[in-house]
DNA sequence: TTACATGCAAACCATTTGCAGGGTT
DNA sequence: AACCCTGCAAATGGTTTGCATGTAA
């Protein structure tokens, strides 16, 4: 099952803004990313869609979908910022720090302690962010669980 | 209950590194610090123990010292780095939007729920990072909850 | 036509690095 | 004396920005 995809022609005429090529470009590389790609990567792909465009073109669309909400920004580790959809429903990532794959998921147990941890210190969740950085377990390595995540 | 000094004569020791008066008052410097602060403020404090600093001596011996385990390196939202002692036991933190203010918390339960959700996607946790931006609570803000942290 | 968007290059910011001179052991 | 460490300034890498030009509405 699929997230939405972005509606690119939407979004320019309720805030505004003017489609072109390059936005339609660089959503259309956004909607096929499976994956969590960094501005340069985003351009790359972006520039095979349409040659005319410029790296800064790519980082100005990316904060701008970014603001309305379309996208989330990581910073993993150091290094580049990597993007992707901004899903329905928050999940967490763990970085294999082997290969630098992402991979996502979801703990209702650890939102909702989250929450309650807060609380407890009297503040009020805004966002948050858990990275767990990994490595293939050595034994055991069940291949990916059950499910990509029960979206 | 305070954490064990930083010992600087006995790290330059064990692993043959010289012991100068900057990496001495860098030290100091760290050793006092009480919240996270990034590399020019630690420059700027450590100018005023020892003038004779250069911003890229700090980076060098934090980089060290991070090596060594003695330091953590933590990149809250964007923005520079921030350091702080690392801890015996591992916390995470709240990260007040507002202030900037940092605040350190722990949850086993949460550690050993990523334990769990770790192993059931075949992974070895090598670390994580939790970040919760938060605000203060507006109704019911319980001052800083029973002790600064169980260390 | 008229703003807004883009490309380009320069600016930026945090951090790292090359190198010649200094200071510890 | 030998070699590590430092200061300085320049380089780096990711990202942002100023500006003249281009283009969607």
């Amino acid at each position: 099952m699929q997230i939405d995809p972005i509606d690119i022609v939407k979004i320019c005429k309720e805030c505004g803004l003017r489609l072109t090529g390059q936005r339609r470009a660089i959503v259309e590389v956004l909607q096929q990313a499976r994956d969590h790609p960094d501005a340069l990567e985003l351009h790359r792909r972006a520039t095979k869609v349409d040659p005319r465009i410029a790296l800064s073109t790519v980082y100005r669309t990316l904060s701008l979908l970014e603001e309305k909400g379309i996208l989330e920004r990581h910073i993993f580790g150091s290094g580049p910022a990597r993007f992707e959809r901004a899903d329905a429903e928050h999940h967490d990532h763990f970085i294999d720090v082997e290969s630098g794959r992402v991979v996502e998921f979801r703990s209702d147990k650890i939102e909702q302690l989250q929450q309650q941890v807060a609380q407890e210190h009297g503040f009020e969740i805004i966002s948050h962010r858990l990275e767990i950085y990994v490595k293939p377990a050595k034994s055991g390595k069940r291949e990916a669980p059950r499910g990509k995540r029960a979206k």
